[in-house]
DNA sequence: ATAGGGTTAG
């Protein structure tokens, strides 16, 4: 059609709005371009009733920047009487978004003086639904109950959608029960709403309730319940649903069919997972998502990577945010920090948004593969965070052993203004366990408390071992005795506070009440129970634990059994029966083994049996520092220096540095650290004439300083000094000029007390009338007039 | 219908 032509022959102003008209009725966008196009150069041409028709047609088009365009230049009377116009701008951006300018429109609307009508509330009401705009969703609740348009079957089911979205569950409920005449969209409203929010027992009343209404689950019911049964991991509930799909054919809908593969994935049953993807005949981007995230969850990384790439390569589907983010979880959980930085580059090039979920998917891979600079300089860049930002830094650096900087960042988001939440509290808490502080954790209980989250068995979780590892294990047991509801880790934890206490015959009780409260111990119990053993010396009980682990609980032992195991003979001074029992081992003993009797050998001063056991580790790669200090000590210990050197040497020349023996005391809520022979804290002065002072009455008593101990060949008087500096020995000394004489102390050191130290303290808990407890990196050690529960050996 | 944060373990 030649139209343009036709348009520039002088016609008369009614004869060319008739052309526009025919033009715009063509419903065509080229032609609609074109009248718009005349329209601003012959302004003169312009009508409300053609401006109306073209902001129709850019809408029908999908062109909603140019609609907006068009119907802002409609002159406002009629503007304002359009209400149709109105309704399908609010809908259109209802439907494709921005949501927010169905939101303002309405408000513009209601401003300009046009009532909304029946047709109104429906679309603006899902724009609110999908923003979970609360507020907002509540005054348009309120201007359609005064316009008397309450009973609108569409605008109460938009009113249960709008509600359920935004987890009001009580009020959704409410205008629900209100309704005459409730379909299956509108159960489908109320279903979706409590299955988005994780409702699982919610989701499957409402389920039977709509069917004893008379009333069948259709495709979309069947797609909103899915993700709930797969968040509550009942897979026979979902394998119930899949057998209602095929009866009634649903299974070859793709978005039911994606939701039944994603079900079985999250519930750990990827067999059914990849047969549902199998079997699929259409399969879009989303199914790709889902089962790559299936195999992910189910811990099959590499083939979710390799699907990944037969995605790309053989299927014609592109990466999208969301497969991306699936990609990342991948790397993270390899914690392969150089593949989840080629994904970073990769979001970069492709020019992916930096959306918030992005952002933080990133930021927990960052965390998760330990390099807190890259986590820091991200969080920094974030323009927008959320809580789940905070709650990845935070349990990011307490799990890399960042505890102090986890305190800090916890403490700064508080400031920001974000709440913390359930998951903020039970990722923080490991910090505080972690470093010993005990006012932190307190506070931190309160908080959870006050919150309302101390119901949960997560956090109480948390709190058992934030309180047995700050030295408190009466009150983790209190924690223990209040819940309502007990979970493995519960009791694991229990009986792990008790081991680390000493306290061996308790866990074994525990143990006990474990079984006859119906829950099946697992492989980590029984590490909790023997490392329990090996502390208390109990070592027929654990030899017995140890057998019917396997014979009656069906569990076959891991390394980490096994080091308990040589650990506890160890400890106890059958070396020899420790070594049979090692090499009676069904699989290769690895260097942590090894290194369980090599400290044993140091206990019990068997250095024939230290320089074979240490031969092995050479022969494995010694991975930690910690065998070679060992070694080197025995050899000082019986005055062997040459040895000793050579030893050191052995180290150095391989690259193993020592790590610094650190102690740290929390003293009004602030953590401070010490290392040996450290005069960088500002009250260092005090605190060494303290030192000496006491070491003055500590003589008297008996005291002889375990100079064997240390490890450079230098003269008496001098040894004792390095000795009498230690770590653990500054952080004690700074409790007891801090806090009140009839406070007791708690000291934490990251490796394992020394011998000399040992001993001091149990001069300095007589001098000092005080109770001291050290928690080092192997279990606690409370000292009380003059000895210490361990029973000396560690 | 697919992506982000959380508890026990020498």
């Amino acid at each position: 059609m030649s139209c343009a032509v036709r348009l520039r022959t002088g016609n008369s102003p009614s004869s060319i709005t008739n052309i526009y008209d025919k033009l715009l009725e063509t419903k065509s966008l080229r032609h609609g371009k074109i009248v718009h196009q005349h329209l601003l150069k012959n302004t003169s041409h312009n009508s409300p009733i053609l401006l109306a028709k073209l902001t129709r047609l850019y809408i029908t088009c999908n062109e909603l920047d140019l609609a907006s365009r068009v119907f802002r230049t409609i002159p406002y009377p009629q503007r304002k009487n359009n209400v149709v116009l109105w309704n399908h701008m609010i809908r259109a951006y209802a439907w494709k978004g921005p949501f927010d300018r169905a939101i303002d429109l309405y408000y513009e609307m209601v401003e300009s003086g046009v009532t909304p009508t029946n047709f109104t509330y429906p679309f603006v009401l899902k724009a609110c639904s999908s923003l979970q705009a609360l507020q907002d969703g509540k005054r348009i609740h309120d201007h359609a109950r005064r316009l008397g348009l309450e009973s609108d079957v569409y605008i109460c089911t938009a009113l249960v959608d709008f509600y359920a979205k935004c987890g009001c569950l009580v009020d959704a409920r409410k205008v629900f029960d209100k309704m005459y005449d409730t379909d299956v969209v509108a159960w489908n409203a109320m279903i979706s709403g409590s299955s988005l929010h994780g409702l699982y027992g919610d989701t499957m009343r409402l389920i039977v309730q709509m069917q004893e209404a008379g009333l069948s689950p259709n495709s979309s019911t069947v797609a909103a319940i899915l993700p709930a049964i797969g968040e509550g991991n009942q897979l026979s509930q979902g394998k119930t649903v899949h057998a209602y799909c095929v009866r009634r054919s649903f299974h070859s809908d793709v978005v039911v069919a994606t939701g039944l593969l994603d079900m079985y994935g999250k519930c750990g049953c990827l067999v059914y997972a990849s047969r549902v993807f199998d079997i699929m005949g259409v399969k879009n981007e989303v199914t790709w998502g889902a089962m790559i995230g299936a195999y992910i969850s189910c811990d099959f990384v590499s083939e979710a990577l390799e699907l990944y790439n037969q995605m790309l390569i053989g299927n014609g589907i592109c990466s999208s945010p969301v497969i991306i983010g699936s990609v990342l979880r991948a790397w993270t959980k390899l914690t392969d920090l150089s593949g989840g930085r080629r994904v970073h580059g990769y979001i970069i090039k492709a020019g992916f948004d930096y959306s918030l979920m992005m952002g933080n998917t990133l930021l927990s891979m960052y965390a998760k593969c330990g390099t807190i600079e890259d986590v820091v300089r991200l969080f920094d860049e974030m323009g927008v965070k959320d809580s789940v930002t905070y709650n990845a830094i935070i349990s990011g650096c307490a799990q890399n052993g960042k505890a102090k900087e986890a305190i800090v960042i916890f403490q700064e988001m508080q400031l920001s203004g974000i709440k913390p939440d359930l998951a903020t509290m039970v990722g923080f808490l490991p910090a505080c366990s972690h470093l010993a502080a005990l006012q932190h954790g307190a506070c931190a209980h309160c908080f959870s408390a006050v919150s309302g989250f101390t119901t949960e068995t997560s956090i109480c979780n948390a709190l058992i071992d934030m309180y047995s590892k700050c030295g408190k294990v009466d009150i983790a047991r209190l924690v223990f005795d209040r819940m309502q509801k007990r979970d493995i880790v519960s009791w694991n934890a229990m009986i792990f506070g008790y081991g680390i206490h000493g306290l061996g015959k308790e866990a074994i009780l525990l143990f006990h009440d474990m079984q006859i409260a119906g829950l099946r111990p697992d492989d980590v119990t029984f590490i909790c129970l023997l490392y329990a053993c090996s502390h208390s010396g109990l070592v027929a009980e654990g030899k017995k634990w140890f057998v019917d682990m396997n014979q009656d609980f069906c569990i076959v032992p891991r390394m980490e059994h096994y080091i308990c195991m040589v650990d506890l003979l160890g400890r106890a001074g059958l070396l020899n029966e420790a070594r049979s029992f090692i090499e009676r081992m069904p699989c290769d003993p690895d260097v942590c083994v090894w290194s369980a009797l090599l400290s044993a050998c140091k206990i019990h001063k068997n250095i024939e049996l230290a320089e074979e056991v240490s031969n092995k580790i050479q022969c494995l790669g010694p991975e930690s520092t910690g065998n070679f200090v060992i070694l080197s000590h025995m050899y000082s210990a019986a005055g062997r220096w040459d040895a000793a050197a050579n030893v050191r040497i052995a180290q150095r020349d391989l690259g193993f540095k020592k790590s610094p023996g650190c102690s740290w005391v929390e003293i009004n809520g602030v953590v401070h650290a010490f290392v040996g022979g450290d005069q960088s804290h500002p009250h260092s002065a005090e605190i060494y004439r303290k030192l000496e002072d006491m070491l003055i009455d500590m003589k008297r008593l008996g005291y002889r300083s375990e100079s064997s101990f240390v490890f450079q060949d230098v003269e008496e008087e001098e040894k004792e000094s390095i000795l009498l500096y230690h770590s653990e020995k500054l952080a004690v000394t700074f409790g007891i000029l801090s806090l009140g004489s009839d406070k007791p102390i708690l000291v934490t050191k990251n490796l394992r007390i020394c011998v000399d130290c040992h001993t001091a303290l149990k001069y300095i808990t007589i001098i000092t009338k005080r109770k001291i407890t050290v928690r080092d990196a192997s279990r606690f050690h409370h000292f009380r007039d003059g000895i210490c529960n361990c029973g000396d050996f560690w």
